[in-house]
DNA sequence: AAGACGAAAGTGGTTGA
DNA sequence: TCAACAACTTTCGTCTT
């Protein structure tokens, strides 16, 4: 990574150097598999460890509930309610410790209450029922947040217009989980995240165009660049792969030869190439493999960015 | 022995009548 | 709704390292 610098500078000296911050980051690619932001400039690491905003649940025992650092559940759309709940519990004191001086049965009418109206709403409850299930996928295809909260807004959106009726919570909720993958450029494919549920890719599949058609979302096509960054992570390969993996892509994209292609297998036979040509040969059924495509696929893939760029075994 | 390459047949999804 | 179609996969044989 760090030789990468050196490249850049020492380029950019051409133009009498006025010291320039290393990496701009102005290009950066989530790595959704690590959590990591890694930019296309340098290959470098920029943000490795995202702020866990979920709440701390877990309190068995008194010491642990001690423990805890944070109060307060977060705010997030990813709780049924926001996260507003206020409990009435069964000390009879308020919240300052002092007894609560009404009559017993007025409190015990107020608990009733607060029982009744928690859930208040046959939305309420599909929303909480939802969220459950959103918390389950979104751990499985190890999500940042930001992506969840996207989900669960998207899914909110769905619940409000009605188009949940008929469908299972499940399946929309599969859906909202893909296009919010999509729209926040975090790749996960269709398979991926029906592998973690009951419900098939179609449905998946059906509901994703229901939820586009219907809220009026738009998604780019699929860039193959967003696959680079975990590919090359699961190859344990340097960050300067990855910067020249979205090289050869650009240069591919100009001579059309992206169109209609699975972008994994695009992806794939990129991080391929650049592997081979910092000296650090993957073989193609391991790319292959980590990036969801055949060996064919890369080899394919392979053969077209080999024609653009006019390499045969040598060339660096 | 393992990897790279290519041909041929099969599969799931999209498109256009 | 059906057929044509393109892209991808599976399978298998051959060549190279």
């Amino acid at each position: 990574m760090e030789n990468t610098h050196v490249e850049n500078t020492s380029v950019e000296t051409g133009k009498e150097s006025k010291p320039k911050p290393p990496c701009p980051h102005e290009k950066l690619v989530y790595d959704s598999e690590h959590g990591e932001y890694v930019c296309l400039e340098t290959g470098e690491v920029v943000e490795e460890k995202i702020i866990d905003e979920r709440p701390e649940w877990r309190a068995f025992t008194p010491e642990e509930r001690g423990r805890r650092a944070r109060t307060g559940g977060p705010l997030t759309t990813t709780v049924h309610d926001m996260g507003f709940a206020t409990a009435i519990d069964y000390s009879n004191k308020d919240a300052a410790g002092r007894k609560l001086m009404g009559k017993r049965q007025e409190l015990i009418k107020l608990r009733k209450w607060q029982a009744r109206t928690r859930i208040l709403t046959s939305m309420d409850r599909n929303l909480a029922q939802a969220m459950n299930e959103l918390e389950r996928l979104g751990d499985l295809l190890n999500l940042p947040s930001h992506v969840k909260e996207e989900a669960a807004r998207i899914y909110r959106e769905a619940v409000e217009k009605g188009l949940v009726r008929g469908r299972s919570i499940e399946s929309v909720i599969a859906a909202a989980v893909y296009v919010a993958c999509r729209e926040l450029k975090v790749p996960r494919s269709l398979d991926e995240v029906s592998r973690h549920t009951r419900i098939g890719r179609k449905d998946i599949a059906r509901c994703y165009r229901l939820l586009l058609r219907e809220l009026d979302i738009k998604v780019g096509t699929t860039d193959p660049v967003d696959y680079v960054p975990r590919i090359v992570h699961a190859l344990g390969l340097p960050g300067t792969v990855v910067k020249r993996a979205v090289e050869l892509l650009n240069v591919a994209r100009e001579h059309g030869v992206t169109g209609g292609k699975d972008p994994a297998g695009l992806a794939a036979a990129a991080v391929y190439v650049a592997a081979l040509e910092v000296g650090e040969k993957r073989t193609q059924k391991e790319v292959a493999h980590v990036a969801g495509v055949t060996e064919v696929t890369v080899r394919n893939r392979y053969k077209e960015l080999a024609k653009i760029f006019g390499l045969d075994a040598n060339a660096v």
